[in-house]
RNA sequence: GUCCCCAUCGUCUAGCGGUUAGGACUCCGCCCUUUCACGGCGGCAACAGGGGUUCGAGUCCCCUUGGGGACGCCA
């Protein structure tokens, strides 16, 4: 069986992480499969679809590498496609005209609602005896009365609706634009989707979907509904959480292989497995091994994840969005060491690049003073003369290596009767104003020769600075 | 309110009638160590409750509870 899947969202807002786990999952069902994957736009909202949104989406997608064979396509060139198919339904009787007015059907809503009833519209125009001339009506779908529909979802099993819960609802507005329900019927079919993977949120819309191909006579995709990503309190995915436009992820130094093992996660497991590769997940991905409860977005497995990516991506592959972080700090890359240098130091001491670019800032540009409590720590008055004699020995290294700075500070430490790191500290403190770094001869070699001497110098003379005003105090 | 879905450590999950209920994140110890990390070792921590079915239930059925979803001329 040709396998063929397609991600449908409505353009009105951004591609945030519930959007694109179940891109990711269609994608993925598609890729194993050898199959197609397409992308459509429903921007049948007319009110709050945004061409911003449609651009957010694709760019989104192409971040994540989430490649589609065909589209976008867009729900609002086809209307008369639509147009022709609710002609039809009309024809053969299983649609009819409704002139109900949105007062009429609001007051109806209430009353059932207060009465303890499910809100549905009551079908009074299905007998077409209310023709309203001067009123452009909309269409409504004439869904069975009696009986049940089946509906079988790959990851839900068999779902059993009573046709009595359901309602004739309105496939086309006055204006003939469909609404979703027909327009996602027409379009899977019309686009030979074999497999229809959505959102949990649209389960309930099957069994609606499902008459209106039978009424149409058209064959139906496979269903898998997939489980909601809630939020981290558990409610719904809020802006707090991973509601937010998945390109910032991007800003922020994630990787979109990240992002994507994360998701793929969320939902679907293989055994024990952790880390995949796109790769992997291509090779692995079932929806049997889907489940079916929702899960909660978790931002530390998924820090975790990312760290474990910039850990294990070649150095080479991730300077220049190290370069691109450092730039978006108003940092030069190329005033100071080659940012694959940098990855190579720092690789696993952070969790995004973002994170790596902010610890690393000193390599580019010089920092005011040092940090207060490191400083108070490290530089005081007793270090000065053993920092003054390493500032010496290090200016004369002709090799300026991580080795050759490591055998100047174990010198300089063995004649001042010091340990490597009683004067280790303090020269980590002096070149990167902080008390955290890589291994300090390796930090050195990435600060230069020039910047270090400098900074020790500055660190020197501020330890006597302050002996002074000590004093004097 | 009505209908639908879901339910294993705090979180993500393995488990598909017989397990000391496993792994991962987080957290806490210890080790490694020139800081921080990484890494290694160890620890805390779960079958929502109640009925059945069965020789035997985390696994199957029912109820309760809890959570989520749907009930739009939004998707």
């Amino acid at each position: 069986m040709n396998v063929k899947t397609r991600f449908a969202p409505s353009p009105t807002g951004v591609l945030h992480i519930g959007g694109v786990r179940t891109a990711l999952f269609c994608w993925l069902y598609a890729r194993r499969h050898e199959g197609q994957f397409l992308l459509r736009v429903e921007d049948t909202d007319r009110e709050r679809s945004t061409e911003s949104s449609v651009e957010a989406i694709v760019s989104g997608l192409r971040w994540l590498g989430l490649d589609w064979d065909e589209g976008p396509y867009f729900q609002m060139d086809r209307l008369d496609r639509y147009a022709e198919v609710a002609a039809s339904l009309i024809a053969s009787n299983n649609a009819y005209r409704c002139y109900c007015s949105t007062d009429e059907l609001a007051e109806l809503r209430a009353r059932q609602m207060e009465a303890g009833e499910k809100p549905r519209y009551d079908g009074r125009c299905r007998d077409g005896s209310r023709v309203r001339p001067g009123i452009q009506p909309v269409i409504r779908f004439k869904t069975p009365t009696h009986g049940e529909m089946v509906v079988n979802d790959l990851v839900r099993g068999q779902v059993i609706y009573q046709n009595s819960e359901l309602d004739d609802l309105v496939i086309m507005r006055a204006d003939g634009v469909p609404t979703y329900h027909f327009g996602v019927v027409v379009d899977d079919h019309d686009m030979g989707i074999t497999h229809t993977i959505r959102g949990d949120d649209h389960l309930n819309n099957t069994p609606r979907q499902l008459h209106i191909y039978t009424a149409l006579d058209w064959d139906t995709p496979a269903y898998a509904h997939l489980p909601m990503i809630l939020g981290e309190d558990g409610g719904r995915l809020s802006k707090r959480h991973g509601a937010v436009n998945v390109l910032e992820y991007a800003e922020q130094g994630y990787l979109p292989e990240a992002v994507l093992n994360y998701l793929a996660r969320l939902g679907w497991s293989h055994g024990d497995q952790e880390i995949f590769s796109v790769q992997e997940m291509v090779e692995l991905f079932s929806l049997e091994a889907v489940n079916a409860s929702a899960s909660r977005f978790d931002a530390e497995k998924l820090a975790w994840i990312n760290q474990r990516y910039i850990m294990s991506t070649a150095p080479d592959v991730l300077a220049p969005r190290l370069e691109e972080q450092l730039r978006r700090k108003g940092l030069d890359p190329s005033d100071g060491p080659a940012a694959s240098d940098v990855v190579q130091a720092y690789r696993e001491r952070a969790t995004t690049l973002a994170e790596l670019a902010a610890s690393c800032a000193y390599l580019y540009a010089d920092f005011e003073a040092p940090d207060p409590g490191a400083a108070k720590k490290h530089l005081r008055p007793v270090i000065a003369p053993a920092l003054a004699e390493l500032r010496q020995q290090l200016d004369t290294l002709s090799d300026w290596t991580p080795p050759a700075v490591h055998g100047a500070i174990e010198r300089v430490a063995e004649e001042a009767g010091l340990k490597f790191g009683k004067l280790g500290q303090p020269l980590r403190v002096a070149i990167t104003g902080a008390g955290v770094s890589p291994p300090i001869d390796v930090t050195a070699a990435l600060v230069g020769k020039a910047r270090c001497v400098a900074r020790i110098d500055q660190a020197v003379a501020w330890i006597e600075q302050r002996a002074a005003s000590s004093k004097q105090a």
